[in-house]
DNA sequence: GAGTGGTCTAGACCACCAT
DNA sequence: TGGTGGTCTAGACCACTCC
């Protein structure tokens, strides 16, 4: 049988270190366990350190790993279920809170603008909030609000005072909820910042549109951590799916 | 002043150059276009290959760029938007359809089992299908179903005939949408496979609940492509978040 | 065969944290 | 001060695609 094949798929090391790694993580370890290091586990597998990197990289981004420099890795619980919308009789939970940070009356995002319909010259509120979950920072929102939705709006305070009035005047429009999207991205040093998390970290981004009388009234970039977050929508899950 | 600070963040090259690299995309290249190779690219900024290839790697995440062995890197396109539930008045779009790949009477993972409060000797159906969105995979589904919920499906057919059946005979017993979540995951080779897309992929995972009758009733696990989906809930996005 | 991105190596130095 | 993960280098070879 010559023609008989090794490496049936070609496999990647990195790869099957990760499959390897998983199991382990599994059936070796406990949430918050220490990994030995990475030069250590490298030498143990028989691969550079880069390329054991590879593997660790795959199981952070499923969110079975946290690393921390100078500390180590460590093995992470399962993600925190955070509501994003659609469940209308959602009441807060006293461990999920919003943290109002900032306005400010900066030009948006190009992106956001367009869905706005509006130009670059026209003044516009924007109000950075984080939310935290059992003292866990886990995502901030940025809120866009045209000024002229809230004529009333007394321009006295400034900072996150004027945040909460802003947030307070919007919330009074009654504004439904009319879509709402959720993407991959990457946190930008801002956000990155308030998460207290590096730059780069890859973030689920929640867009969603506001409708006001028929017409597009405002905008909310929210932006979650992916490693620690699992949105959901609707109702709580009945059943949790830890691992 | 000896104090001064030359590198006040200490920003790393990769980032630098992930948003030097970004304006770029903006201003000078269309939709579609190619990119320089990495080693002259790398040569052009002063930096060794790895490095150059760590920004193109946050740009990828962020559905900026698309990496194609053999042919090079190009200038990815805006997201497209996959409605994923609540719109409840969705009707399906002609270019966004179902294909029904195969159906298996397979033991599920140990967290589809929790969630339905199974044992792993209980019969689960399996039905796997695949979501094309103008002619490209944009996602797959697992849809797992209890054997004991659907009595009167007769068992001849098998594969992908067996799978439809299943979809129907499911569909008949018009179950509730409970819930749903989304999390960040990396594509498992099975699901890749399908995808079109090497495993370890990063991907949406998209889970729904379905409850009949007070219970949770089945379990569906859709997996989307992260770079060029964007997941939509409710209505249709009144404006395109188009770049 | 030539050109592309994908994988892998063996090293170096840096930033951060604990002690 | 020593250990950790984070960054960066300069190479090598492989898999894939097109001509």
């Amino acid at each position: 049988m010559g023609t008989q094949q090794v490496h049936p798929i070609q496999e990647p090391k990195y790869w099957r270190l990760r499959t390897v790694l998983g199991r382990a993580l599994d059936s070796e370890f406990a949430v918050g366990e220490v990994l030995p290091n990475e030069r250590d586990l490298a030498a143990r597998f028989g691969v550079a350190r880069a390329t054991l990197r590879q593997a660790l990289d795959q199981l952070e981004l499923e969110g079975r790993l946290h690393r921390r420099r100078g500390i180590g890795t460590l093995v992470a619980g399962s993600r925190v279920g955070v509501p994003v919308g659609g469940g209308e009789g959602q009441e807060p939970a006293p461990h999920d809170t919003w943290h109002v940070v900032d306005h400010a009356d900066t030009t948006p995002p190009v992106k956001v603008l367009r869905a706005l319909a509006l130009t670059d010259k026209a003044p516009v509120h924007r109000v950075l909030r984080a939310r935290r979950t059992r003292g866990q920072v886990v995502g901030t929102e940025y809120l866009y609000v045209p000024a002229d939705l809230l004529p009333d709006l007394d321009a006295t305070p400034a900072g996150a005072q004027r945040a909460r009035a802003v947030l307070h005047a919007f919330w009074e429009l009654d504004a439904e909820e009319a879509s709402r999207s959720v993407e991959l991205g990457v946190a930008e040093p801002d956000v990155a910042q308030v998460m207290e998390n590096p730059p780069g970290t890859p973030v689920l981004v929640v867009t969603t549109w506001y409708r006001l009388r028929g017409r597009v009234a405002a905008l909310s970039v929210g932006t979650y951590r992916a490693d620690t977050c699992r949105l959901t929508f609707g109702e709580a899950e009945p059943v949790p799916l830890a691992s």
